[in-house]
DNA sequence: TCGGCGGATACATCTGATGTCTTCTTACTC
DNA sequence: GAGTAAGAAGACATCAGATGTATCCGCCGA
């Protein structure tokens, strides 16, 4: 195992075992790779890694912290796997993704608030205007269609099931298959799967939720597929 | 951003688009340095992280080359979040994990080979074997049920599944759990629950393998949580 | 034809120096 | 006395060069 890996593991497993905890800033360079016996530059280029994975926060001329290992940001590398796999069929990647929005509605359908709701009404609503509107704002469009979903991941109650939705349903992913799919009344028809689900969390009904959910994200597969034969 | 991310996310927009293919051999560490415009040191730990991700692979005296960029390997790097996020409680990490198992189980019942029933239950067999013996050789007993849970996975088609249920379900976890839930009877009560899912899965009966595999991780977690209130 | 031996090549690691940013102290001004 | 700005100290960022070590490959002899 080389150097590198052995900082990178000597510094996970002090995490693991509470030598570190979130927040605390780690020993300065020269003294951390010299207590772990190796040089400046082996023990940067761990950190650095650590640093990617979001275990770790190095910030020029103060120190290098602890994040506070947030589930959503230690699973953003995640991203790249994403973007990676969904190149070229996505399939796998898809039916991933619904399967954890179905659950996610599922959940979100008996825990979540009013104020969610009148808050992602509130972003159906704008959708509705935008669509009326001559010059139609699509980016704005597909903003609106990620926070919606992430209202919904939100309240789940399952922090790894947010990480993981976001990193399968993040930016990268939804841009690119919007911009596939614009076909025609495809937006409409996005919006009124989205006001369905709606509905059914506002009912806090869960299984209404869960295949709402379902059917919304066959139609958008089916979309990327390609016309239905 | 510093010149190490740069360097990272100059060579994942390379692998993206296609200037670097799986098995290719990145420049040497000097001419790759010069031609992003950073040292060889900066270099090194973008080089290094992307290592730690699996999306490269470094030989010394050879040379830097892309991955095969499985699905499963840009994975691994999760293990230490479910680790992390594992400690305390492990609640969510296994609600994810019940999830990822049961659609697996579904999807395995429809397409799983006949080989694979018969490897299956040959470690099924074996497990029998041992819980007959006097001195039960338990970590024969996990290793039996991670393989039997992997044949399931590998058996779903999709690998981005198959990599997800590795991260959330691998060696780390499962031996934490099993260790923790040394109770009279758990061994043979999961025995019992594999051969019903073993039998729906013979049956190529998706739905009562999704059941049967629900049952058998809400076990699990019941162990887990502790006796019943 | 086969096998061992170097040489060339490439990554691994270390060392030292310099640049740049943040923070804290300190002194000055009002 | 309070507020502010300059400066000193500390810490990471980056670079450059040198040395160690593993791998590959061609050469040469048996």
């Amino acid at each position: 195992m080389s150097r590198t890996d052995e900082v990178i593991n000597s510094i996970k497993r002090m995490i693991l075992e509470g030598a570190f905890r979130p927040g605390d800033r780690l020993p300065v360079e020269k003294d951390l790779a010299e207590s772990l016996g190796v040089s400046r530059g082996s023990l940067r280029e761990g950190i650095s890694a650590l640093s990617i994975l979001g275990v770790v926060n190095t910030r020029q001329g103060d120190g290098t912290y602890v994040t506070d290992l947030d589930v959503g940001q230690l699973l953003a590398p995640l991203g790249f796997v994403v973007d990676l796999e969904g190149r070229g069929d996505a399939r796998h990647v898809h039916a991933v993704r619904r399967l954890l929005e179905c659950e996610a509605a599922r959940l979100a359908a008996g825990r979540i608030t009013d104020s969610a709701l009148a808050e992602a009404r509130a972003l159906l609503d704008e959708a509705t205007r935008i669509m009326s509107q001559a010059p139609q704002d699509h980016e704005r469009i597909i903003e609106i269609d990620i926070q919606f979903h992430r209202i919904i991941a939100a309240h789940t109650g399952n922090p790894v099931l947010v990480g993981l939705i976001e990193a399968f349903a993040g930016r990268t992913v939804r841009g690119r298959l919007w911009r596939s799919l614009h076909e025609e009344g495809a937006d409409r028809r996005t919006h009124e799967e989205h006001l369905a689900i709606w509905k059914a969390l506002a009912a806090h009904d869960p299984e209404r939720a869960r295949i709402r959910m379902a059917n919304h994200l066959i139609g958008v597969e089916e979309s990327l597929a390609g016309p239905p034969s």
